[in-house]
DNA sequence: CATGAATGAGATTTCATTCAT
DNA sequence: CATGAATGAAATCTCATTCAT
């Protein structure tokens, strides 16, 4: 009789929120989805509000581990701190592409939810954030950004192709689960991170060497590129530098 | 003396639509915002659903008159064509932030009308940007991007503050809303456009001369930054090049 | 299509409040006795116990507007007011029997309504029965009597017949809906009160007449009686006096 | 550890009962106060409904006992018989203040252990009332007095305080909690039934020597009082005769 | 056009009870 | 005995929509 009744609702909301979010989903989807009865949702999480921010903090708390996990090298090298950030945040969200949706959409409406993630697990990751960026900028690793204005369009980078993932396979027919795309999109982004951040005069770059795959599969190793490299149908930033 | 009911209709449902989401406002909210009898809303919009549509069609229509307008200077420079797309989206959107951030949030929905606007208005977009991409990819005026990635980045970080607004004023500080912000944030745009599109080598850019403000009040005239410059305090791509 | 659902539903919520108990109650049955829609209670009232605190203010407003015609007469005479707030109490619980028998019944509740009550309505006609009893006691009307002790008894009789009247029809066979039922228990109370409130020395009371019916609608005015008389079968308290 | 299940149900009902009602109570709220799984609850009292006719019938058990108790002295003095009766109701009642109001509370519903109830208990104790009158005007010590008329009032004032024992403290600052309230309740109900059983031309009445307080442990003997005393602050119902 | 009343469908929540361990 | 999980039934409430005026 073991059911596992708990971790089958959590799935399903997951699920039906990201298709239909939080309001379009009934407690009887989701418990018809999970097979189980609708009042083992009142039960595990008090009611429907209580599942959700189930979702939000269990979502955060992984999310802020992950941050935190890439925080470790801070002390080494800025850079590599802020492109491990980056990678992990893309990871995460890969492997998490419907809670993420959904944790993403809901977070743009006004409710008491969303306002208490904004001053806990929000404001925490700008803080870490803005201790990389000043870090690197106090090391003269970076360029002088405005802090604010690099987080903007980090976040705008990063969670557009996880919110919009609609978008993408219907419209640009570009498909997000897709085990490439986040080892290809992680390229997109570290370009990005090299134009904005690391001042174009220094030749020589640090190399931040990933030996290991960062998501699944076999890849060749990234690094940090020295000289201007042709990169097939990928997006690029920097043509010469010398 | 009720005026205008149809428009306080939708003026009252756009700023519920924002706040509340769809889902999570009624027509009762609406009709008692807009100080109007209920039975209005069925009577201007046959129903809910109908005001929903309403809003889309109405704020698809006009984006894209935007864009489309910025289209009419693609046969002279492909550049300064995309400068105007920006320009004219994030005008748009600043002029428009209640009905952009609900829209950009019900995009990420799998519904009825979501999927009509991306075979329609969408779909066309993407025709409007790729034709601008390939028309200056083929004039050797831009890099050789991937057409995708670069809409997928285009529109995160077009989209990000406006549908973010609470983000960057609870977590960040920075208002949206203010009529610093649009003009602030088209530099950092037209920055990120300059870095992936232009040819770095290419030393003497076309400018894009702006006599006239771009958005609302006085304000000193953009242009492509033809030497590093010094712009305190906002995030700077390219410090050096030689 | 006039249906007057509003006054339908307070009359089926009365008469199953009174049966059932307000818990005991379901908003169906409301309805289904009603026959009207559910929707129309929270339409009306707002919620379930918007119904309950409708009953509740309705009565008390009711009840004390009772108490207060009787004050008019405070100035002339203490007893023969006293006598006008029993009786137009015992009429007014009469004439609202199934409501009087709920509201006494949940008054013995602990929630939030129920301190409002206590802490405006109830605290009200404390004041106005003290105001009675002060007067009468300082004009030597009456025997000085400890006024907690006078409300509790008061009370205790005026409400006994009518919260409690399936046990009067059930173990004593008595019925207190009986037209006459009203007009006997008031003699009770009124012989109660002659006992309890005047002095006992008199010997030549003021009259109270009670040949024609008290509660019939045209009432001969009320006085205090001269003389004491027959009052066959109903409980007699004081005998004989010389 | 778990010493006393059932009896902790019980108490924790009885209290729960007591301030929200049968009904307002959930068997969730039971076992969280009294501490133990819900399902002892069914365990033991077989369902709700079954700690609820445990109640009455533990109550009326008791209740009836106490009558009884009194009943022992009818032979001798039906006076006596019924101050005593009425002693130790008040008593009784004293020491279950949470589970009297509520099963007075209760009572006032059309249920079927409610009907149950009153065709046994309350039947028995109409009888035992009944006999002592009888017995009491046959015997010319009391006044004659219709039974049942006398039967409602003694039992609305019995019950009053305790029914109401929070308009007893919210409103008139009287707390029938208190030791002393049941003595000097007992005081005024003493008077009432003096007042209203004994013939008035009796100048000569037995007495009821109220010097030590007659519900704390040792007590003397009762007794009906033999001539007219002063009781400072109380309620005097008959001051002079002759 | 506008309104207030009314409705039906369905969503959320509550709750006593049961069951396997 | 005791427990925590699970359930079914039903209660309350919400809400878009309709209708007569």
């Amino acid at each position: 009789m073991r059911k596992n009744s708990k971790e089958d609702i959590i799935q399903a909301a997951i699920f039906l929120f990201n298709t239909k979010g939080f309001q379009g989903t009934t407690v009887r989807d989701i418990a018809g989805k999970a097979k189980v009865n609708v009042a083992n949702i009142s039960y595990y999480f008090q009611n429907k509000n209580g599942l959700l921010e189930y979702c939000f903090i269990h979502y955060y708390e992984n999310y802020l581990f992950e941050v935190e996990k890439a925080m470790a090298v801070l002390e080494e090298d800025a850079y590599v701190c802020m492109q491990k950030v980056v990678e992990n945040i893309i990871r995460f969200q890969s492997q998490n592409v419907h809670l993420t949706r959904f944790i993403l959409r809901e977070l743009s409406l006004d409710t008491q939810v969303v306002r208490e993630m904004m001053s806990t697990y929000l404001t925490k990751e700008r803080y870490l954030l803005t201790e990389i960026l000043e870090k690197g900028m106090i090391n003269k690793e970076f360029n002088k950004v405005n802090i604010n204005f690099f987080i903007i369009q980090l976040k705008g980078l990063l969670s557009m192709p996880f919110l919009n993932s609609q978008y993408l396979s219907e419209v640009l027919h570009t498909f997000p689960q897709e085990k490439y795309f986040a080892d290809k999109y992680y390229l997109e982004m570290s370009n990005w991170l090299e134009n904005i951040l690391t001042p174009s005069s220094t030749s020589a770059k640090k190399q931040y060497n990933v030996t290991a795959p960062p998501f699944a599969m076999k890849r060749v190793p990234l690094g940090r590129r020295k000289h201007k490299q042709e990169e097939g149908g990928s997006l690029r930033y920097i043509v010469e530098r010398h």
